[in-house]
DNA sequence: TTGTACGCGTTATCAC
DNA sequence: GTGATAACGCGTACAA
């Protein structure tokens, strides 16, 4: 870290070195020749500014951090790669913490992060999160916050969602077009909106083709493989067969799979298998699973830009709610060969 | 970013500037009353030091980089998990930057990071890295940088290794007590070491049980899930069918497995395959594909440690090279039914 | 044991 | 148009 400072460029050029300042940021009055001199030697010396002492006069450290529950899957990195593309473009350095699904961790992210002055943060919870006074406290601070994903209704803060309702409701369709008619819907962890979304989905699809939905086809679940191997144990003991299973992630729909089979059940003939996320293996399994797709990459830069913009922005803020749009990826484990 | 500085805290007890950061920093003498009234001052008052000035003053900037090729699979996520932890402990800052397996980006990154005068770099090379020259000069200039796995033999630094040869050494003699005699190798990216390792490996394998190899038998390929497809579409052409494959990457042994179902061939019982780095649908695909594991965290604790011993190191710094064992997960693509 | 004063590298506000 | 000089927040030699 021994750099070339400006202070070794006025010395060598017999200038003050708010001067050789000046020849980088063209807001003042400099003569343009003085200023060719400068930034010709400035790039003979090798000269690059300290983003310290940037940092430290400008206090802003244009740092943004990103809290998310897991590295592991493809959901999550790509949504980082979505987002560092506009953040780097933007001039901001991107600070990246996990959560692996643990509450505990994430507050410690946080005030990582907090610690390091970030100017902003974009934060997917745990699925363990549930009290949430650490993030109110951060928001009513003033940090501007934008959660994506895995967000808290009660947080009042920019948000990044998917439309989760909708392509619930439509994945359930599809079962039903398919002439499924027993639906079990594994659901995901109860904390996090989507969960409510993607059942309000359903049980809506069900309502509209008039077909009801008793309690016995909602199991309670959770996004890890083990859990739909637990749901799917569950079911199985209860003697209480689906015909179809509409999860609320991939892995759930996975997992459940994987007993189902081991128990003689043939997919998609006795079980059919939907699953939420699209999982890089979902395509990759036997048979492939159904599954909804997520624009990750432009949640991702969805959400810098409406981080940028509230950091930059002078006037009174708003949040802002944004929903995008998916697609469902149909293949067999949902197809009824008949 | 509106933080509570020293001075405040000096103003508000009465005390000098030196005396707030002496209590801090216990290298100096201090009364232990007064330091106990400044560090409770400091916690109600929410007191955290800024971490710019400290960077500044101390020359140090506690970052260190991260390149890595690539996001999606699990390798390099937990790679980095593992170098988080050491580094977090030690009080450094991750920068994390992805090349996207492409050689530009990879130097932009390098750049990028240089800039934000990280005291240290831990890389992995992309498959499209041959020009070496950036990195031979950021070594020369005394720049501590730790290379892992995809390295290159030319760079003289600490490099954390996986016993690849070893390892493709097992995996091809486990092919070989199964019975399999025409063994075919899907080799890795030329430029990287790990790719001549392995072969070695498959080579010295087949040498030791009296086999011969055919120079038909080595397919140059290359890391991605296509290129698995291309090398598989090739083989089938030529009409020279082997009965095993050993690929040098997981993906490119799947998209390989994906050609030869497609076109009829039962696996194991006609064409047998085994991968290599354990990607995470290894054990999910059908059949379950036979793999090499290798010890992800370990790899980034290793760097992490190696890294801080060099930049914390006063005498003379020695390039070490720490290879790691793994595991061979033996699984029913491999195994003859017979 | 505590206070004073300077420097880290940069930007911004003055004079000239 | 250019040059001093004071900040930004912290660490530390030196004086008290």
């Amino acid at each position: 870290m021994k750099h070339v400072t400006i202070k070794d460029i006025a010395k060598e050029l017999n200038l003050a070195v708010s001067t050789i300042s000046r020849a980088f940021n063209d807001k003042y009055d400099i003569r343009p020749e003085t200023k060719q001199t400068i930034l010709s030697k400035a790039k003979e010396m090798g000269y690059r500014p300290n983003p310290f002492a940037q940092k430290l006069i400008r206090q802003r450290s244009m740092n943004i951090g990103i809290v998310i529950p897991e590295f592991i899957g493809s959901f999550f990195p790509e949504v980082i790669i979505g987002a560092q593309e506009v953040l780097f473009k933007a001039g901001y350095q991107v600070l990246i913490t996990q959560s692996n699904e643990c509450y505990k961790t994430e507050i410690e992210n946080v005030e990582l992060l907090e610690q390091n002055m970030v100017d902003g943060l974009i934060i997917s919870l745990s699925h363990q999160t549930k009290n949430i006074d650490r993030y109110k406290e951060l928001v009513s601070r003033g940090t501007p916050v934008v959660f994506f994903n895995r967000v808290n209704d009660e947080l009042n803060t920019s948000k990044v969602l998917f439309d989760d309702y909708e392509w619930a409701f439509f994945a359930t369709e599809h079962l039903i077009y398919q002439n499924y008619k027993k639906i079990f819907h594994l659901t995901g962890p109860a904390n996090l909106s989507l969960t409510k979304n993607r059942l309000r989905g359903f049980l809506d699809a069900h309502k509209k083709h008039r077909l009801k939905v008793p309690d016995s086809h909602l199991i309670p679940s959770d996004f890890m493989l083990e859990d739909g191997e637990r749901a799917a144990m569950k079911i199985i003991e209860s003697e209480n067969i689906p015909d179809a299973i509409f999860a609320a992630g991939d892995l759930t729909a996975i997992g459940a799979m994987k007993i189902f089979k081991k128990h003689g059940y043939k997919i998609p003939e006795d079980v059919a298998f939907v699953g939420f996320s699209e999982h890089t293996i979902a395509q990759h399994i036997d048979p492939p699973l159904t599954s909804v797709a997520q624009p990750t990459f432009e949640i991702g830069r969805t959400a810098a830009k409406l981080l940028i913009a509230q950091i930059e922005n002078t006037g009174v803020f708003v949040p802002q709610t944004i929903t995008l749009s998916g697609q469902l990826n149909i293949r067999s484990s949902s197809m009824k060969l008949t």
